[in-house]
DNA sequence: CATTGATTTGATAACGATAAAATATTAAAA
DNA sequence: TTTTAATATTTTATCGTTATCAAATCAATG
């Protein structure tokens, strides 16, 4: 950063000690305010902008919040980021922003850097694949202040702010029963091994179950949360015989649903005509879709936000104690289920 | 960050020195390979993180980039940041990712704080409204390191990644002219004190002269990069009387693009009968609308790409030269302004 | 076995700021 | 004017790391 000008120079400048420039610049009692006059203007005529790096040494706080995402696509997250900043703004915290493009090697070392970087707490939403917590649980242990945000790692005492996927999961499915009244409902689920994917896969059995519909095996398609994977699931899922196509199909997020049109529509089929289908996030794209989709609406500039002021209460009173924040959602009911008029 | 292992703590609980320690960890040489295997055992065992902050101290590095953006909403802008961080990323250098607003008091604020954060450098695509340079063209001969990406500042002698922007809208109203006969164009600009914003007026204004058409003080309205700025413009546009409607419209970017073709349904006009509609950006939803816009395409990512190698070019050779960069774009043509089958 | 040269380690100062303790200065009270 | 109290300023040490130079250890050579 070149090199800039320090307190010293200042007070060298001014004939006085660094200390007193020090406490002018920093608003301290015990300096005259001629003293005060003198250094700041000295200060400003010089360019003198405080070594953040400096005084984080001794004070042992960065005024910085490391982000951990598993993406940055068009979707969810930014919007999150966009509550996050917010918050993190008006208390004057900086974002260290990172992304581990779901893989948890580049996830852990992301993390080890932010905390070379000394931020003063992390909020993480965690990449798909982690089966060892061990890696969290020590970070936690060692004090570090943490909030897991969307994609939580329970049990580990930290706070997380997430959707009701579960329920939200099963309105959505419920909706498709009752107010449609199929009976063969799919669902092409996120990697097993996240929790939102495991909730919405609940979800959508517990209103199965409800209801005392069919569960088959064929109509359960492992897959993930972009596009492609989308695609390839409902390809998979249409490879069955015509008479087994279930008539609706939950899937697990809008991108991946996306991908599930798009497939349909490369078949030949209509939706919702030969099959509905529903998503999860109500991503912008959602209601320009032909035709717009059915999803549920995720708050995520809330999740953001929630997040964000959770991690900064935790980081400002360490007696703060952890909770679960639940951020609620809302249906969108558009015309992809087959309700009319859209 | 709670109380971290240090050097000298694994230096106590080895009984060598703190600079042995130093020089083990940081893979040295004169170091004896029995003494750097015990230390490093050893503080892994101890769970040592390196303080950064005490490195950059030292070293005068921080190993950070500091990103300022004027908006972080769906479009353009988290695409840049995809492309900033695929680069940093792999250089080991991490993002303080800032959001002004679109205000220049924050704007200022934000690179004020980065600064003192002591970042490597800056990435910076400005607010609208700036009429003083002279805080930037100060910041740049304290040799600090910037890069200006889309919204430029020229003439400060620091590096600029941006996109033909005068060229690219000179030939999409050109498309409006030559492929569909249009004689009656108008344009909603941006604010005509932002680069792009003028930039994209010139383009268009260039291609009227080219082919000699008429130039309407009345159809050119002064606007913003916003939704609800497009929206405004274009009710403004249609304040006119119905014989002085343009039969085509230039609007600065999609999402004002997006507001624009909204008032002209809710006067019960169609796009592109009515009159034809053409945005800039290339917007996610850009291809889902109905009819869909035909725009300018922008390669964000490749712009962040192009940006973040420049500036860390720039960081680690100070005699790199300044150069400004033009990514370019490509025209895409859908249905709003006119050309059918799709 | 002393000498040389290489290798390995340690002590000290420094990076820029601030906390805490020690002085110096000024103002008020006796 | 002297004493005391209040205010203003300086000095020293410290945060965790590394650069630099000094010291110690070791191996090889004559």
């Amino acid at each position: 950063m070149s090199s800039e000008v320090t307190l010293k120079e200042i007070a060298e400048a001014l004939g006085v000690s660094a200390m007193t420039v020090s406490r002018a610049l920093n608003n301290r009692d015990n300096v005259d305010e001629n003293t005060r006059k003198k250094v700041v203007s000295k200060a400003e005529e010089m360019g003198y902008t405080p070594n953040y790096v400096a005084k984080s040494l001794v004070s042992n706080k960065t005024f910085t919040i490391g982000v951990v995402l598993p993406e940055i696509t068009h979707a969810f997250f930014p919007e999150v980021v966009r509550g996050i900043e917010e918050v993190t703004n008006k208390s004057n915290y900086q974002l260290l922003l990172t992304n581990a493009n779901e893989q948890f090697i580049r996830e852990k070392k992301a993390v080890n850097a932010l905390r070379s970087q000394r931020v003063d707490g992390l909020l993480i939403s965690t990449s798909i694949a982690i089966d060892d917590f061990s890696f969290y649980k020590q970070i936690i242990k060692s004090g570090t202040s943490v909030v897991f945000f969307d994609r939580c790692i329970e049990g580990l005492g930290a706070s997380c702010v997430s959707v009701n996927d579960r329920t939200s999961s099963y309105q959505i499915t419920e909706h498709l029963i009752t107010e449609h009244g199929y009976t063969k409902i799919a669902h092409l689920s996120g990697p097993s091994n996240v929790t939102i994917g495991k909730e919405r896969m609940k979800g959508y059995m517990e209103a199965l179950e409800k209801y005392e519909l069919p569960m088959n095996d064929q109509w359960i398609i492992e897959g993930g949360f972009q596009e492609d994977k989308g695609y390839k699931s409902m390809k998979k899922l249409l490879e069955l015989s015509e008479e087994e196509y279930p008539e609706a199909v939950v899937v697990v997020n809008d991108p991946a649903a996306f991908g599930a049109i798009k497939a349909l529509k490369d078949e030949g089929l209509s939706v919702p005509d030969d099959m509905a289908v529903v998503g999860f996030t109500d991503d912008i794209r959602a209601p320009l879709l032909h035709p717009p989709l059915t999803t549920v609406h995720q708050p995520a500039y809330n999740v953001g936000q929630k997040a964000a002021k959770k991690l900064i209460a935790t980081i400002e009173n360490k007696d703060e104690p952890a909770e679960n924040i639940e951020v609620l959602t809302t249906l969108k009911i558009r015309a992809s289920c087959g309700c009319g008029n859209f």
